[in-house]
DNA sequence: AGCACGCCGACT
DNA sequence: GTCGGCGTGCTC
């Protein structure tokens, strides 16, 4: 776990000018391309700030670049070449740099890949772009028409506001060539505007929802210190329905007050209409959200915005971190064990400690947010890092769920069978009593594998050592691994035996088809994210079903996470083993808290609600955690096992992974890693390995991975540099260093 | 990351 | 002879 250690800024940064460099003067310029190094230029016509997106020539190229600093002057000056220009758009903050700075230094990673993530706007340096906007001109048509008085009413009704083309013409439900006969005629009057609007402004000061003694505690707390200025950490722990997005969103109203900005950031950016909405209701405009599927036009809205401080609050995925705020004052990460805000792929980085490093730098608040917090934060606010809020009593009427196991042991169900005659009945009462149910199953597709009937051979992918997964909804086998598909084949890969291939095992497919035959009155929705082209489409799906569109709800991983169904009442886990197998020291808190949060689904609103869990070992210290329902015991024992081991967060790891094309190559280059391991001996820290990675293929690329283990205090990233450095790279062999991995063996 | 340079095998 | 494979090295 980060420590926000080192000089923590306090308060806003002061408003000195940053160092101007003259034309020609020399400047450090830091690229984004792999050269690890900053490279001396001339500064360009006009001079420019430090910390100028600037652009470069670099060989052939022209590339983009950051004023970093004065010139180094190690490089003959006769080579030295000048920045082409400075690009329009707002200097990088020093307190940005630093962060990138520390970021990679504490993820190893190298500082213009750091940089890449905090450029990831396109036309950075393009001027503002125009687009033709539309509003009440001083003239009146000459002939009246039904069509033209709709425009004139529709302006008339927002005053002096200006339209697109597109929203006058559908607000007065006319077509476009009206509006173009008005402008003709001097009643429409047509004008350039930059394409890059500021956002709405959000108002902090509008009634937010009657908040319980608690909440409104929680969220006075949290207020208070948002106004302090300085950096702090607060984990706020509620059971879901307790209300924990409200008393956040008082700590966001809190900065906006304050002139400052504010970053929510959720694991999920595509399940977040009912989360927008009530921003909205609360500041009564829409905030800017930043996410993978955001447009170009969009993402080079929210950076320009962001930048100029015109955006208050960012709802985004985690690399909405790297925007370049002007005044950040509060960061929330919501849902913060969520394992997706671990990076895996690229930067390795987990946003989570990423956030509190920023936060540090910049003196803001950071809000983790979760009802079942990771055992990193868990510790940190037992240890007294982060200071803890709890929320103990659900909002209205709600009351936790009852929650069972059902034995499956004792249920002997035929092999091809999933829901225990138990659930079933239960699922039955819901209906007759009009409630809804929840089915759940955390394994997308039909089928986990496809095993062939004559020869045993199981359908793998061609380029990961994964199994692929049928989706019978696609037609097609998929691997989970690197996405590659291919159609369903009716022939055995291996023996060519005809029609003898089986589907082996549930995915949340075949628990559909199931249900569909158990309940054939039932109106079933199954929820799994390649069941849908788009992220509206599931939107769109989810408030049907939250309006009582559904009677039984199938889902994956993706209806654990946040929605409220007001009418759900029973929540089934088809498979509460999944997950407690294997040796992954995470894979029971993960469990843990995934159950949790299922069985949180369940009777949010005013009807009670119950969980049943179907487990072959309904004795295991997990299983018994969740239905004892008691999440300190089973954080506590958790911590003990972990401290006796060494592991994280009591102790500190990392893994290095190799990758090649060559296997013996990968292991050769592994093994001389662990045989030159004088850097981490002086530590004090211990290699595992190498030993094939836990998806040992993926793409083509033979994984080889070795573990560090070192004592917390150990300087493990300067140690881990010095030996990493010692390897030498030939041929297609790719180093990746991951701290504080997600799973270790 | 690109892109050039350069050193060996297969071919008109 | 020379076309082109991709290993190595450079970019201010």
């Amino acid at each position: 776990m980060l420590k926000p250690s080192i000089a923590v800024s306090a308060g806003a940064c002061p408003l000195s000018l940053p160092q101007f460099y003259d034309c020609d003067a020399l400047i450090a310029v830091l690229t984004t391309q792999p050269l690890g190094r900053t490279l001396d230029y001339r500064a360009p016509e006009g001079g420019c700030h430090l910390g100028a997106f600037v652009e470069v020539p670099l060989g052939p190229r022209k590339v983009l670049g950051v004023v970093w600093g004065p010139g180094q002057g190690d490089y003959e000056r006769s080579k030295i070449r000048q920045a082409y220009r400075v690009l329009d758009a707002a200097p990088m903050r020093e307190e940005m740099c630093l962060f990138l700075k520390r970021a990679a230094d504490y993820t190893l990673t190298p500082l213009p890949a750091m940089l890449r993530l905090a450029t990831r706007a396109p036309g950075l340096g393009d001027p503002p772009s125009m687009r033709k906007i539309y509003r009440r001109g001083s003239g009146e048509p000459d002939k009246m028409t039904a069509a033209r008085r709709k425009v004139l009413a529709a302006l008339a009704e927002y005053g002096d506001l200006a339209f697109t083309l597109k929203e006058l013409a559908e607000m007065a439900d006319v077509g476009t060539s009206v509006v173009k006969g008005l402008v003709a005629q001097g009643a429409v009057v047509e004008e350039d505007s930059p394409r890059d609007l500021p956002f709405p402004r959000l108002d902090p000061s509008r009634p937010g929802k009657a908040l319980t003694a608690d909440q409104a505690a929680g969220a006075a707390q949290l207020a208070q210190a948002v106004r302090s200025e300085r950096y702090g950490t607060t984990l706020l722990r509620g059971v879901t329905g307790s209300g924990k997005t409200e008393v956040y969103l008082e700590a966001v109203a809190a900065a906006l007050t304050a002139g400052r900005q504010a970053l929510v950031l959720l694991p999920e950016i595509a399940l977040t209409a009912e989360f927008l909405t009530r921003v909205q209701e609360r500041f009564g405009a829409r905030p800017a959200e930043w996410h993978s599927g955001a447009t170009m036009t969009e993402r080079r809205r929210i950076f320009r915005m962001v930048g100029q401080g015109e955006a208050q609050l960012v709802i985004g995925a985690r690399s909405a971190l790297f925007l370049p705020y002007q005044n950040l004052g509060l960061i929330v990460v919501d849902e913060e064990h969520d394992t997706s805000y671990k990076q895996e792929e690229g930067v390795l980085y987990n946003a989570r400690d990423m956030a509190v490093l920023r936060a540090s730098i910049c003196g803001a608040q950071v809000v983790l947010a979760s009802a079942t917090p990771s055992l990193e934060s868990w510790a940190n606010a037992q240890a007294g890092k982060y200071a803890k809020l709890e929320l103990t009593s659900r909002f209205g009427a709600a009351v936790m769920p009852e929650m069972r196991a059902i034995d499956m042991r004792v249920e002997s169900l035929p092999s091809n069978r999933w829901v225990s005659d138990v659930l079933r009945k239960e699922v039955e009462a819901r209906m007759a009593r009009g409630e809804q149910s929840m089915l759940f199953i955390n394994r997308r597709g039909y089928a986990p594998i496809t095993l062939c009937r004559a020869c045993g051979h199981q359908i793998g992918c061609d380029h990961c050592d994964a199994r692929m997964v049928e989706h019978r909804f696609l037609k097609r086998l998929v691997c989970h691994q690197c996405g590659e598909s291919k159609p369903m084949p009716t022939v055995c890969p291996s023996c060519n035996a005809e029609d003898r291939l089986a589907a082996v095992g549930p995915g949340v497919e075949r628990l559909a088809e199931e249900a569909t035959e158990l309940f054939p009155d039932a109106r079933i929705a199954a929820l799994s994210s390649d069941m849908y082209g788009s992220a509206r489409a599931l939107k769109a799906e989810i408030e049907d079903i939250a309006a009582g569109g559904a009677d039984i709800i199938i889902g994956t991983q993706l209806v654990a996470k946040g929605h409220n169904f007001p009418n759900l009442t029973l929540v089934g886990v088809i498979d509460a083993d999944l997950g407690l197998q294997g040796s992954d020291l995470r894979a029971a808190e993960r469990t843990f808290q995934l159950m949790r949060q299922v069985a949180g689904r369940a009777g949010r609103a005013e009807k009670a609600g119950a969980a049943l869990l179907q487990t072959y070992q309904p004795e295991h210290p997990v299983i018994r955690a969740i239905l004892a329902g008691d999440e300190d015991e089973f954080w506590a024992a958790e911590a003990r096992e972990r401290k006796a081991a060494g592991v994280p967060p009591y102790g500190r790891m990392a893994g290095i992974i190799l990758s090649g094309p060559d296997v013996a190559m990968v292991f050769d280059a592994g093994n001389q890693l662990a045989r030159q391991d004088a850097p981490l001996r002086a530590i004090g820290a211990q290699v595992f390995g190498p030993a094939p990675a836990p998806i040992a293929r993926v793409r083509g690329r033979h994984r080889v991975r070795l573990l560090v283990k070192a004592e917390k205090s150990a300087p493990l990233q300067e140690a881990l540099a010095r030996w990493v450095a010692q390897l030498r790279i030939k041929g297609d062999l790719r180093v990746a260093v991951d701290i504080d991995p997600q799973s270790f063996y």
